[in-house]
DNA sequence: GTCTATATGCCGATAGAC
DNA sequence: GTCTATCGGCATATAGAC
């Protein structure tokens, strides 16, 4: 095992915090108690301060890891794409991934998605920078479709971020994989964001 | 006056859900006491009772309230709509007049947005009825454009329902009034729904 | 590392004076 | 209708034994 094994502490505080994931996710952040924590992660209150200073610690852990998931699924399945790819695949692609690390993988990226508008502004502040660099991922993809003219003229690239991330985010509500797979969902948002309402004969 | 002039009870009242919803939109259910929003509504927590048997009902209250707000403004504005009006300009009145509720007028709107799916199920399954309303009316103004012939063949109505008023409502966690006007969005987005990203003439 | 015990304060809700 | 006073309970966080 060596130095690839992991503390015991690491461990511990790995099981607390995908603990605080799920329930942050279910219930939001100020109904879920340091108590709640404790014991779904098997240990007593007074033992999560050993690994963690504060509640607001915990929470900034999880926004965190949260981003980090869905961006480096986003922009690993982008890479991985061969080279030539139409623009408007690496879109679907990158719609795909995104749902996936929201509704099937990640408790993580589900909780910041729910809580993060509800936090005190000390603890939104602390997982900005994280947040920017995720969509800086999805400008850049934009950005590039559009440079080799994959995209409709006049498209604002800005409100076509904000409108894809945001109708993806807002699935979490809804969602529930009994009724439809993640890939089906995936498939019809993809049409809808790349298509739209309209026939493309229409005369608007 | 005479019945039109509301008792002081009635104005009361009113000024407690004014404020609830205020509060709840910003912090979120569980992060707002009862002490905060007596403070908001200008009297002490012992008074909120004589109004209301618990925290649980004004947060009822408030949701309720927030449908109907939006519900009233969308059907409202459609119906207004002349003769003959095409389905696609039916759909932009629409988004307009979400989007202008729930980002102007309305904190009732804003706070069902953003606390409904962290309430308590007893609280959620009391706001149901009063949703489905709001969505079959949805419902029923995209089954009237696919009827009329103004939608993309193939297009999944319900998937386009859930996209369109996630992402409208989405846009609550991050939109500033000081950096362009609810107009000027809705008609970014609509033109996003209604089109799509890609030109018309794509090959896909 | 985890435990028990505890400090300090706010929570929702109630009782009863005015 | 609104007030003050108060109940029992749970919140975050800390102290110190093991």
């Amino acid at each position: 095992m060596a130095t690839a094994s992991k503390s015991k502490a690491e461990a511990t505080r790995q099981r607390v915090l995908d603990a605080a994931a799920r329930l942050f996710r279910e219930h939001g952040y100020a109904a879920v108690s340091l108590r709640d924590i404790a014991e779904a992660a098997g240990m007593q209150v007074g033992s999560l301060y050993y690994h963690f200073e504060s509640k607001e610690q915990i929470v900034t852990d999880v926004l965190d890891i949260g981003i980090t998931l869905v961006h480096e699924s986003v922009q690993d399945t982008i890479d991985d794409l061969p080279a030539g790819t139409p623009a408007r695949e690496a879109v679907r692609t990158a719609i795909r991934a995104h749902l996936l690390t929201l509704l099937q993988f990640s408790d993580y990226t589900s909780a910041n998605v729910r809580i993060y508008g509800q936090l005190p502004k000390q603890a939104q502040e602390a997982n900005l920078a994280v947040r920017q660099a995720y969509e800086q991922c999805w400008d850049r993809l934009l950005q590039s479709a559009a440079k080799a003219g994959a995209l409709r003229p006049g498209t604002d690239l800005s409100a076509a971020r904000l409108l894809i991330i945001g109708s993806l985010n807002a699935t979490l509500e809804w969602f529930d994989p009994s009724k439809g797979s993640v890939e089906a969902l995936a498939d019809s948002y993809a049409d809808l964001l790349l298509h739209g309402l309209l026939p493309d004969d229409h005369g608007d």
